[in-house]
DNA sequence: CACTCCCGCCAATTA
DNA sequence: TAATTGGCGGGAGTG
């Protein structure tokens, strides 16, 4: 909307706020400047300062003069009001009618249209849901605040919620970055671990009865008072460094931000009170309970839940319990995380492909464990290090305030993260055991864990050991041969390919389909998606589709949903995906979940292909997600989409648009977007098992517009869009790499959008790689001289796991192909979203870091905290998994 | 009247 | 010290 106001508003009046806005613009930006006039003229003048203003807007864009600007808009509005104006709104542009509009319209904007929640969804049109890595976008809080028309004030309330979930990272002063949704299931992630040990207990018990609040008081103030909560606090601040700090800090609407969607994450039914949320919120505890304090935490809630709401994570709802009705959200974004995300372990230092520079900018991303990342504002690059430090030991001290603050939560993430993780490891024993979790994991993986990949049989301690620190390592380890199903890939296409892609939303097909490779021992893995994907599709039966569908549905509401899921589930151990719980619901989960759930049946398929030995291969599933990309294609997408899975995360917002194709889903789901990015085609997602180090990951992501073209183009030849090879086997190939690109393409990967460089990789790769890759399908292939290598029996490695999700996923996975189960199978899922991705981010990062700051800063952090920023992206993208279970192949 | 939540004062932080 | 951030709560719009 408000871009096509914007033209119409530049000429005219524009714009549909305020004023304001106008005066803003005129100032600021200098954009739409060439009309601001209008409403200087329009207005009457308003005011006699109009002038003044003018002047001082013209001088300095700058926010003070904004600020000026707001105090005078509230002058102007009424003389714009008054005068024209307009609707503000969108209401009309037209004007047409000036006296009817007038008077209506511009009187009042109503209420509505100042809410928070359209102020948020404007604010995200304005950026792409995954941006290519390459670029980064700036966002200037002065000039966004202009265009918006709205205060600053209001633009610290969204941007400080998406901060909190890291779509946004503050980089300095009146700048922050946005990093779009390729992170967001990794920050999920770590918040539904960080939630889970926080508030785990609660939201257990609570939720079984929805009651939670009497329940929740109670055991709130009994229990735990503070045990419970403290955690997250903790979590989030450091030590507490100092109280002080902590007061305005714990306040902070970015740590309610994530302790309300830990709440979510954590709570099985995935509904949240307000009031309850608010109880826990409130970590005061028992003491202050004051009635004024619980209205004002009630009253930021909405605010987060406003953005929230516009971010598709959550969406209002009301809880009829015996007192009456309540009014509580549900969280509709994506359950499951498999990934999650060790990325941050996952590179260790040495390792890290990564060039120090490319750190630096990656800084931002710090990437903690989870999602902490939060990269400081400024100087986070500098940060990156610490973070490290600070993941390790939990507390970092804090440098400066905020970064501090915000790095000490991150540690503290991390700590959690950490701690899950060795949990994890410890089960890992079990590895594949994993079971619950995992099962969910694998249809969140989707969202989650854009690679979770699964190793499963032989693999236990390379997934485990990979959590744990790096996670990545998994993968390297050796997965000897590596299998890849090509075959299964081809296989998989067939069958339900077509149908596949469409059920899903399309975006599975590339999943399913496509190919990946997984080298053992050198380690690679290929992903692929096919820009075709959808035809490849491997889609993987059908069935699994419908699973996921089923299993968004499920999640959000067991009723419905689950039932689905559950047959998928069992009928199809491929399923894994479905979760039980899903809970999980989470739409963008789901959906990509559904996704996923056809990759899974496709798993079997695959698996054959994929399995390679067992405790050799690699079993990894690996989920991709492919964002979408791009969001460029959006067409594409919602054509897509709608059947298509898959892209889910991304394109939460596209979800809407898709609708569910499931019913059970339907109900809410409709949000999935998923389904556009499906096209895209793949991500190519490295994963650094090894954190980085170990692996590279080239993708080839088709999405990418370009990258997609050119994938096209190339790829055709090739089937793979990814590939992904190992450090080490980057060593040995040439190709991987182009030298170049190495380092950097570890980082791209996941970047993989990013465009050139991606593309640049994908071919380069290509070109050189050939060696290397793996194409799973055949077809795709040609090229793939390497397919030899590939052996595809050979046991894969599981092994790259992430993040504890990813053992969870792992662990999913086994209870996903029981079939499996026998066998060592490997599977391999990718999962495109956000999650898998973890290596990637390291690559991001290094791309936004690189443009930002990069200066010297950069340095080591940077290298793993790029990675970060790659998973983050990847995760976005789209996600696709594949599934491969060597044994079974059919 | 209850639910939402906009608005913007003003303090904490930063630069 | 000035500017930026952002907590906070009054009170208005909605239903």
């Amino acid at each position: 909307e408000n871009i096509f106001d914007r033209p119409r508003m530049a000429p005219k009046t524009p714009i549909k706020n305020e004023p304001i806005d106008l005066s803003k613009q005129k100032g600021c930006t200098p954009e739409r400047n060439p009309i601001t006039p209008v409403k200087v003229i329009d207005r009457p003048q308003p005011d006699p300062w109009t002038p003044t203003a003018n002047l001082k807007m013209l001088v300095s864009a700058a926010s003070p003069d904004m600020r000026d600007r707001e105090k005078k808009k509230e002058l102007f509005r009424p003389i714009e009001n008054s005068e024209q104006s307009d609707t503000p709104d969108s209401l009309q542009y037209d004007i047409v009618d000036d006296s009817m509009v007038d008077e209506f319209e511009k009187q009042r904007p109503s209420r509505k249209q100042k809410s928070l929640g359209l102020l948020c969804q404007k604010f995200l049109a304005r950026y792409p849901n995954y941006p290519l890595s390459t670029e980064k976008t700036t966002i200037s809080l002065d000039e966004v605040a202009s265009i918006l028309g709205v205060e600053r004030r209001r633009i610290y309330d969204i941007v400080n919620v998406l901060e909190s979930l890291h779509l946004v990272s503050r980089v300095a002063k009146n700048q922050y970055c946005w990093h779009g949704r390729h992170n967001l299931s990794q920050t999920l992630k770590m918040l539904q671990e960080a939630g889970e040990l926080q508030y785990g207990e609660l939201m257990t018990s609570q939720h079984k009865e929805q009651d939670l609040e009497d329940k929740f008081g109670e055991q709130k103030k009994e229990t735990i008072p503070d045990s419970q909560d403290r955690p997250l606090l903790e979590f989030s601040e450091p030590d507490c460094t100092s109280a002080s700090a902590n007061s305005r800090k714990d306040k902070s609407l970015r740590i309610m931000s994530q302790k309300f969607v830990m709440l979510f994450l954590v709570s099985k039914t995935k509904i949240v009170t307000l009031d309850i949320a608010a109880k826990i919120l409130i970590e005061e505890t028992q003491d202050t309970v004051d009635h004024s304090k619980f209205k004002t935490k009630v009253r930021r809630l909405y605010d987060i839940a406003n953005v929230l709401t516009s971010l598709g994570l959550i969406k209002k709802v009301h809880v009829t319990e015996e007192r009456g009705r309540k009014p509580a959200f549900k969280w509709i974004g994506p359950v499951e995380f498999p990934g999650k995300t060790d990325e941050l372990r996952g590179h260790s230092p040495t390792s890290d492909p990564l060039p120090g520079t490319q750190r630096g900018a990656c800084a931002q991303y710090k990437t903690s464990a989870t999602g902490k990342q939060r990269f400081t504002r400024h100087a986070s690059f500098n940060r990156a290090q610490p973070c490290e430090a600070a993941r390790r030991k939990v507390n970092s001290e804090p440098n400066s305030p905020r970064q501090e603050r915000q790095d000490e939560n991150c540690s503290k993430m991390i700590n959690l993260a950490a701690v899950c993780r060795q949990k994890i490891e410890e089960d890992t024993g079990n590895k594949a055991c994993d079971t619950e979790t995992i099962l969910n994991p694998s249809k969140n993986s989707n969202t989650t864990l854009p690679f979770s990949l699964l190793p499963v049989p032989g693999d236990s301690d390379f997934c485990v050991n990979p959590l744990p620190q790096a996670v990545f390592p998994v993968v390297q380890a050796d997965v000897p041969s590596f299998s890849l199903p090509f075959g299964i890939t081809s296989q998989a296409s067939h069958p339900s390919t077509p149908a596949a892609s469409k059920t899903e939303n399309g975006k599975p097909t590339l999943v399913p389909n496509q190919p990946f490779l997984c080298f053992p021992s050198s380690s690679l893995f290929m992903l692929c998606g096919g820009l075709q994907e959808n035809n490849l599709s491997e889609s993987l039966p059908t069935s699994g589709d419908v699973g996921h569908r089923s299993a968004e549905a499920q999640a959000a509401v067991p009723p419905a949903g689950s039932q689905k899921r559950s047959s998928h589930k069992c009928s199809s151990p491929s399923a894994p995906v479905d979760d039980e719980e899903p809970a999980a619901k989470k739409q963008t989960l789901e959906q990509s979940d559904l996704p996923l759930s056809l990759v899974v049946p496709k798993k079997p398929s695959e698996s054959p292909k994929a399995e390679p030995s067992p405790g050799s291969g690699c079993s990894s599933a690996v989920h991709l997600e492919m964002n979408c990309l791009d969001l460029a294609s959006p067409a594409a997408a919602d054509a897509a989409n709608k059947e298509s899975t898959k892209p889910l995360d991304c394109q939460e917002q596209e979800k809407q648009n898709k609708d569910t194709d499931e019913p059970s889903p339907g109900n809410e789901h409709i949000s999935k977007e998923n389904a556009n990015q499906p096209f895209q085609p793949q991500y190519l997602y490295v994963q650094p098992t090894a954190g980085l180090s170990s692996f590279n990951f080239l993708f080839s992501a088709n999405q990418a517009p370009r990258a997609i073209s050119l994938a096209a183009n190339q790829l055709p030849s090739l089937s793979v869009p990814c590939v992904m090879v190992p450090s080490a086997a980057l060593a040995s190939f040439p190709l991987v790499c182009s030298p170049s690109f190495t380092s950097p393409l570890s980082p791209v990967p996941d970047g993989s959008f990013s465009a050139a460089a991606s593309t640049s990789f994908s071919m380069s790769s290509l070109a050189s790689t050939t060696p290397v890759f793996i194409s799973t399908t055949a077809v795709v292939t040609p090229k793939v001289s390497p397919a030899p290598s590939l052996d595809p029996q050979q046991p894969a490695h599981p092994a790259l796991h992430l993040s504890p999700v990813l053992t969870r996923s792992c662990s999913a996975v086994k209870l996903d192909s029981p079939v499996c189960m026998g066998h060592p199978v490997t599977l391999l899922k990718l999962q495109q979203p956000s999650s898998a991705p973890l290596t990637p981010k390291s690559i991001r990062p290094a791309h936004h870091e690189a443009f930002f700051k990069t200066p010297g800063s950069l340095g080591d952090p940077v290298a793993w905290k790029k990675n970060e920023g790659n998973q983050t992206r990847n995760a976005s993208s789209v996600q696709r998994r594949l599934e491969i279970s060597s044994t079974s192949p059919d």
